[in-house]
DNA sequence: ATGCTGGATAACGCAAACGTTAGTTACAAT
DNA sequence: ATTGTAACTAACGTTTGCGTTATCCAGCAT
C-alpha cells in the first residue's frame, strides 16, 4: 500500500489513537469477546450456551457480554419459556451483524494457513450453494447477508 | 446464518479448538500484535519506527515481532545502511499480506461505527481512484492487492 | 584495545483478564 | 412461607501482558 503524496513522510504526521482499527481493538479486546461474537453469528443467544460452546467460564462470558452491550454490538432481548421467568437472550444488533467481514476474514485466513487445507466448516450462499469469500475489491459485487449464508461441515471433521 | 441439517443441534457436536477463527486469535492475541501488522501494511519495516508510530514500548514490539515471526506472518530481511552494521527489517510474508481483509474489515467497521462518519483515512485503487471495500460475496469480483491500494487522508483530519 | 551508538532483549513491578468458588436474584413449585 | 433452580455476578487468587529500567550485543570510530 502507498500513501498519497503528502502522507509519504510518516514521521511528519500521526493520527494517533484516531485510527479506526485501533479503536475497534479496544472494543474487541480479548479472545473471549471475539468468540462470543462468533457464537452470535452461529445463532447462540443464551448465557449458558455461550459458556458451554465457547468452553470458557461464566464470568468470562458475563464480562464479554457486558462489553459487547456497552459497545452496541449485542442487545438483550426478553424471552419467556413457559413455566419459567422472563430472561434476556443476546442478539447481534445491526452494528454487530456488520462484524461479519471481520469474523469471516479471520476464519478464512485460519482456514488457509492453520488447517493444512482442511477447513472444518465452509460457508455457502443458501440459495445457490456458491461458496462465500471475503474480498477486498472496488467492484460493486452484491454482498451476501448473514441470513443468506449456510454453514456446512467438512466430512473429515464430522463424527456425529 | 443457518447450519446445514445435521449441524442444527448445536449440543450434539463440537469442533472444539479446531475453529479457524479461534486459532487465529491465538496468534493475533493482543492489540499490539495487530497494530504491528497494521504498520507493516503501512510500509513500516524497522524496529524503532514500529515503536514510534504505534506509540508503545520497545519490549512490546519485540514480543509482538517474535510472535509474528513464529507464526510466519512477518519475516526478517537483512539490510545495511552505509556506515552501519547489517540489521533486520521486518516484512510481511505472503501469509501476512493475506491478512489484508482482516485489517481492512476492522478498519471499515471502525470507520462506520466509531468515527461519526468521518474516517481519518480512506483506501482507493491506485489506478482508478475507486474506493476499496471489504465485501462478503459469492461473486468472483476481482480482488485488489496491497500494492494497488493508495491511502488518502480525510481533510478534516489533516493538519500538516 | 577501548569507547560509542543504534538495535534489541532480559528483569521486574504493575495492571488487566482469567477461572474457581461462593453468593445473589427472581421466579416456580409445593 | 419455604425450598429449589436457572441465570447470572461479585470476590479473589493466579496468570498473562505491559511499560520502565537496565543490560546486552555487534560493529564502527578513535
Amino acid at each position: 500500500m502507498k500513501f498519497e503524496e503528502r502522507l509519504r513522510d510518516r514521521d511528519a504526521w500521526s493520527i494517533g489513537d484516531g485510527c479506526s482499527a485501533g479503536r475497534v481493538l479496544d472494543l474487541l479486546s480479548t479472545k473471549t469477546v471475539f468468540l462470543v461474537v462468533r457464537e452470535c453469528f452461529y445463532g447462540t443467544t443464551r448465557f449458558d450456551d455461550f459458556v458451554a460452546r465457547i468452553g470458557t467460564s461464566a464470568p468470562a462470558v458475563s464480562r464479554a457480554l457486558k462489553q459487547l452491550k456497552a459497545a452496541g454490538i449485542v442487545a438483550p432481548v426478553l424471552y419467556r419459556e413457559p413455566g419459567s421467568r422472563a430472561r434476556d437472550e443476546y442478539r447481534l444488533t445491526e452494528a454487530g451483524q456488520d462484524l461479519l467481514p471481520v469474523f469471516l476474514s479471520l476464519m478464512q485466513w485460519g482456514d488457509t494457513y492453520l488447517q493444512e487445507g482442511r477447513p472444518p466448516l465452509s460457508f455457502v450462499e443458501t440459495d445457490t450453494g456458491r461458496p462465500i469469500r471475503v474480498r477486498v475489491t472496488a467492484d460493486a459485487a452484491p454482498e451476501t447477508m448473514c441470513d443468506d449464508i449456510e454453514i456446512r461441515v467438512n466430512p473429515a471433521w464430522w463424527r456425529g
